[in-house]
DNA sequence: AGGTTGTTTCGATGGAGCATCGAAACAACC
DNA sequence: GGTTGTTTCGATGCTCCATCGAAACAACCT
């Protein structure tokens, strides 16, 4: 009697597929994941849905069972890589430490994250601002980071660790500079993406500190903090 | 005798349009500007060319007597834009001034020009990105562009004025940070774009002087050399 | 065993957009 | 009046997105 290992996939419900192939997963899973490698690829409106559907053995109106528009697949995908910088206020915030420290992990954690997103993040962007229902949950969820980072800005304005600048246009600017590394990151870059971020978190906490003098020693407590994170 | 003036446009040589209005100017012209501000409005992808085409008075099919392929008309957009910077670092290094100095004006001006720009940088780099022949022209001259403000931060480097930086990786870092502004300012920013380039240059050049002290003086030294070039 | 129900897939189809082609409709010149 | 060159059009083919109804199965019920 074969265990279940040996055994073959149990045959699903419903009409059998045209391609031949067994059936791996949850086709929800397999549609994502070939999504977000074509689309990564040949950008969103290079990838047509016939193809993400032959790449998982479907044909193009079956993807139509799944998701009922394109965008809808779009969406799915950018809200999972949201995920990761939420997360990362989350646990950042909650380590503590000094506000110029939080910045400049949160800064460099986000651009290496960007920059080994499989897809184009700004592509991504640019779909979500001209489809502001489908992408509502990303919109909120990009306001709720907003206002953590600024509100982190604030509080190193107020301890006179940073220069006076306005907390809310600094969240933008550092979300907008994280964004436009992965640019010409995933456009053949030499460096590598760890490079990118300490490069990225220096500019931007070393022109925020109100004396550039201190940011070797905020880099040397963010170093130690997030080794003391991701041992754990 | 009616003067030139009055008289009525003399008939252009062709097949009359079906759209009745009179031509105003050069086709070419009239569509390239109809599709910077559609473009601007609904994206590349979003903007169909029978739009272009109905804008200025003409049927679809007619567009492509003046242009090959929809990315030529983007192409011709995206030439006009670079003019922008390239000029800028001509005549930023033609006035001369601390490498600092230089570079504070450049990120100011460049942010302000795109900024200011109908359509979204971002959007059209994606396509360039895809479209390596069509668009030589740009790559081209954005390495240059590269080139220069790197020049620029190495002799900033040399002279002990910047930290030890990657000049390469920091132009690189500069120009993304410009498009990446661009990014939320055109999607409804409170700030006016002279406000955000102030602000960008103020956090890249602080990031990147050896000592944050001397910003306010670069900056009094920018402003100055900035209204002299203006006035002149 | 045979019938019913629910699930998953397919094929056909319509509509939109890009691009090409040949011809139409003019002016200008011979 | 005919020829040439310029500008525009309409028709057409192709690709892509999305919808619809039906096909092809499993599972469950009698």
């Amino acid at each position: 009697m074969p265990t279940a290992s040996e055994r073959p996939t149990p045959r699903r419900a419903g009409r059998p597929r045209a391609d031949t192939r067994p059936v791996v997963g949850d086709p929800t899973e397999e549609i994502l994941a070939a999504a977000s490698r074509l689309i990564g690829e040949l950008g969103v409106s290079g990838t047509p849905m016939s193809r993400i559907a032959s790449e998982v053995g479907l044909k193009q109106s079956s993807l139509y069972y799944y998701f009922r528009r394109k965008e809808e697949i779009v969406a799915a995908l950018v809200a999972r890589a949201n995920v990761v910088p939420l997360e990362l206020v989350r646990t950042i915030t909650a380590d503590g430490g000094p506000p110029a420290v939080q910045l400049y992990r949160f800064v460099r954690a986000d651009a290496v994250a960007l920059c080994t997103l499989p897809f184009d993040i700004n592509d991504i962007h640019r779909i979500a601002q001209r489809d502001p229902v489908e992408f509502a949950q990303y919109w909120k969820e990009r306001a709720t980071l907003e206002r953590q980072l600024a509100s982190i800005v604030r509080r190193g304005c107020a301890e006179r660790q940073l220069r006076k600048v306005d907390p809310k246009l600094t969240a933008l600017t550092i979300l907008a500079n994280d964004e436009g590394a992965q640019n010409w990151f995933r456009n053949g870059s030499k460096w590598p993406a760890g490079a990118v971020g300490t490069y990225l978190a220096d500019l931007v906490v070393g022109g925020l500190l109100a004396g550039t003098e201190h940011l070797p020693r905020t880099r040397d407590a963010a170093d130690k903090l997030d080794a003391a994170s991701s041992a754990e």
